[in-house]
DNA sequence: CTTGACAAATTGGCCTTACCAATTTACAAT
DNA sequence: ATTGTAAATTGGTAAGGCCAATTTGTCAAG
């Protein structure tokens, strides 16, 4: 038994899993490594082509391979977007709704800005900054829905927990979503120097290395009228 | 195209994931429910029915779907499991660190506290108080471990948040899995009488809707020497 | 020698058929 | 009504084949 193996039956085409999974985390295989054809790794463990894509379908929900026709499985380059469908569906399964995404948000949010005011560069500060500086007046609602995601992914951006990233990354996504589906109308009355106003008192406090006023600058930011209007809006409405 | 289609660009096994996320998210389906035979599925949907399986598999790695031989496939009845292998993985292919997952749990039982002293009644917080009741001197390391992180999970259980909920059973998890590889000598010199302390300081502070005081309290208990102890290594090194 | 175009081999995507194993259902016997 | 057994149902696996996209090999042109 290998130590990631968590609630599974061992069946056949799962001994695959296993021994995929086993070498990654021995480190025999690593991000971007090529996986061997479907048709060799049948015959090297004694199975059907069929199990193999089978196990392959998993890793790939894992988010762990990733498969590209006529080349080969590659292992995933970039991991971080393994929770996104999972997460997902578990929240549509869960009758979640738009307040619990963001509030486990504002929190991600919230402790990155302490790790940033604790550690991060001048530098790196100002990379935040810059994510701040674009035309808040210009361009369609989508673009600047857009560049108002960058901003905050930004800042996460600066964490030092590598989980804390991608469970961001993931929530992000999943309000992109969501605000695709319900919020054009409300957004259409979005305030843009409101917007600006925000952004620049978040960026001030981390120039100031102030993390309690960041806080309660981003608090104020986020539970905007913009976003508090399609709160309480089970995701099943969509 | 459905709602919920993150990245993923449509082949043709794809269309019946999207079918099934559809049915969840619209709730035509949800838990427990049975979904139609693979071989009914294929020909419904007009693909083969090994397309219908490696779908099934993709449901199944994120969680949905559980299938059981001679019987059907069925949407899960235990949702909240869904994150557990998908992060567990992320966190192996990410180098991450146990004080990632610390930090993490620390803010999502932080919050649990503040929608507690908002929001429970003398019940619900007299459950969180009965999950302390327990003998802090009897039993093995394990046994003692368990009840630790039962009481923790008490507490977060009466969270409103339902993704708080998931995501901290699921760190929880893996936090287990992690100990049960490498904290077994650190636990041996564990101060029974301080966590007892530790644990009637928590209770205290929520029956007096003390939200402030009982985040200091849980963050003096979770920082304490048992953990700091083993931080900063990787998981890989399990 | 390098470059480009084209053909062949490779590889994942998908379908069909067949059989096995576990479960469920139907029906007969009591 | 209950039980036991056989049949039907259903997921699990295997084998073979064809298609589409990519990669690789080859060769001619520059």
């Amino acid at each position: 038994m290998d130590a990631f193996s968590l609630p599974t039956g061992a069946g056949a085409g799962e001994k695959i899993i296993l021994h995929i999974e086993s070498e990654i985390i021995q480190g025999h295989i690593g991000k971007g490594d090529k996986l061997p054809t479907e048709r060799k790794m049948a015959e090297d463990m004694g199975v059907s082509r069929a199990s193999v894509r089978e196990a392959m379908k998993t890793l790939q929900a894992m988010g762990i391979v990733v498969p590209i026709q006529g080349s080969g499985n590659y292992i995933t380059n970039s991991p971080e977007t393994s929770l996104d469908r999972a997460f997902c569906t578990l929240f549509a399964l869960s009758n979640g709704t738009l307040d619990n995404l963001m509030q486990l948000r504002i929190i991600l949010e919230v402790e990155a800005f302490k790790d940033i005011a604790d550690y991060s560069s001048d530098e790196e500060i100002a990379a935040i900054a810059a994510a701040a500086e674009y035309d808040y007046f210009d361009g369609s609602i989508e673009n600047q829905a857009r560049r108002d995601r960058d901003f905050h992914l930004a800042i996460v951006a600066q964490s030092r927990n590598i989980m804390i990233k991608y469970l961001y990354n993931t929530l992000s996504a999943l309000f992109d979503v969501y605000r695709h589906h319900v919020l054009d109308a409300t957004l259409q009355r979005n305030d843009n120097d409101t917007t600006r106003r925000d952004h620049m008192a978040i960026v001030a406090m981390l120039k100031k290395r102030d993390a309690a006023g960041a806080e309660r600058a981003l608090r104020v930011h986020l539970m905007s009228d913009d976003y508090r209007d399609i709160l309480d809006r089970s995701f099943k409405t969509i």
